[in-house]
DNA sequence: CCTAGAGTCCCATTAAACGGGATTTTACAT
DNA sequence: ATGTAAAATCCCGTTTAATGGGACTCTAGG
């Protein structure tokens, strides 16, 4: 039986560069992945031809320029990124804040653009950067609108993150905030990812109604008051929905 | 004998999808690699695995959110982004216009980073966006420490575009231009990338010498007066010294 | 000049990639 | 529901190309 195909024990070489510092040497990665010497040299010679990797200056290899190219194709392509620049910049002018456009991203949420309105602070969530799935607003309102199997499978995996993020203790708790959540459209956090800022979230479909990400503004306060919280969320949730719809109607070329 | 390996045919997908629309269905990647089915199936699993593909909505495969991830991972490492943020965003400022970091790949010029100071007009030149070798102050300045041997060889490869880029009409021709640009130091455009946008470049070297990228800075201005011109080049040159001694002490980790 | 270490090349072995077709799943119309 | 077609997945014998070990080369340093 096969022990796993050649294509993905090749790509493990870019799971420990990433994981690695800014340079690994060669001795490094043969360490961690325990390949032979003819047969890593092979997959980092594909891998830097193909500019996923660089060799660093004789002394190792490190994420190569590629991965920035492709990164650039993506933004430039990507549906939701289009829809959501345009709104996200208004967004962030009118409230004011930092609007954030988030991802689901396997158990993570990741970051996928920033728009800062003229707001003083800056935001640690540049594009790219992942956080957990059960802090802060943007996160959490992805949260409530997963499948109920795969909240099961969350809960199952990490019940004490679920109480540690006030989620209900037991899986049926955790069914009944998240209900309050969608029944409301959206959600906010308090400092949940950086003390003094509040998130207000709303999610983001495609047009099957699936959960594909969120749309979120963060501002300075520790505590909005309700009535300004009425108006921002309802803006959020306006926003969400011009995003919603045209991913739907356009989803792709 | 083998026709080539595994990793790279696989990796051939990427590019596919890169140059393709927002989203490809299996059978246009199957029209364009022609690859047998059973084959591209399994290559886009194990991409997919990855995160380096991601299926967008049943109607085909986009570049996928790890590549996202990965830039992040990159930026923070990378040791010529860290030194050189800081310095981009005073020189920015105190020009003021908006300032690049460039680097080299393969025969292009890909933009690094971007720190706009309180300019006005937005540049298009984000991270991952490449640019030609000859086009622009940010290009030239690193066209002009290649080795001899790059520069013959880009040569032959595309005479009439060093022509129209007034480099020369051959290849000695070309040569002294660069020559002068190096001992110069630095060198500047007019409109040749973006109408009305005037650049001024100093070149980033590693601890043995070799042309890494550029450091420049580009203003909203048709002309600068000469004597401008001599602050804000020598203030370029400084900067980029200072990123260019930066990334030789501490190379990695 | 010699040694040590890194990197490349070579080749027989054999594991695993491959293609073709069978099988299952999905979508949609009847 | 049922039937049909297309898409996606699975399976397996054949053959290819990936593999590992060692030989070879290159470079730097003593």
């Amino acid at each position: 039986m096969p022990m796993s195909n050649t294509g993905e024990r090749m790509l493990r070489v870019l799971d420990v560069i990433e994981a690695g510092p800014a340079a690994m040497s060669f001795e490094e990665v043969h360490a961690s992945l325990g390949y032979t010497r003819s047969t890593l040299y092979r997959y980092l010679k594909t891998l830097t031809d193909a500019g996923l990797l660089s060799p660093l200056g004789d002394i190792g290899y490190g994420l190569g320029p590629r991965i920035t190219e492709l990164d650039c194709a993506m933004r430039d392509k990507d549906a939701m990124m289009t829809a959501a620049r345009p709104v996200m910049a208004e967004l962030a002018l009118s409230v004011p804040g930092i609007a954030l456009l988030c991802r689901r991203y396997r158990d993570k949420v990741l970051c996928v653009h920033q728009e800062q309105g003229k707001s003083r602070f800056a935001s640690a969530y540049e594009r790219g950067r992942a956080r957990p799935l059960l802090r802060g607003a943007a996160s959490r309102v992805i949260l409530a609108y997963l499948r109920p199997s795969a909240v099961a499978r969350l809960f199952a995996a990490d019940p004490a993150g679920f109480s540690a993020a006030a989620l209900g203790n037991d899986l049926a708790a955790v069914r009944a905030v998240l209900k309050t959540i969608r029944t409301r459209g959206w959600d906010t956090s308090s400092g949940q990812v950086t003390p003094g800022i509040t998130g207000v979230a709303a999610p983001l479909f495609d047009n099957s109604g699936a959960i594909l990400g969120s749309l979120s503004i963060s501002v300075w306060h520790k505590k909005i008051p309700d009535a300004e919280l009425a108006i921002i969320s309802d803006r959020v949730c306006f926003c969400a929905g011009i995003v919603s719809k045209a991913i739907s109607v356009n989803p792709e070329r």
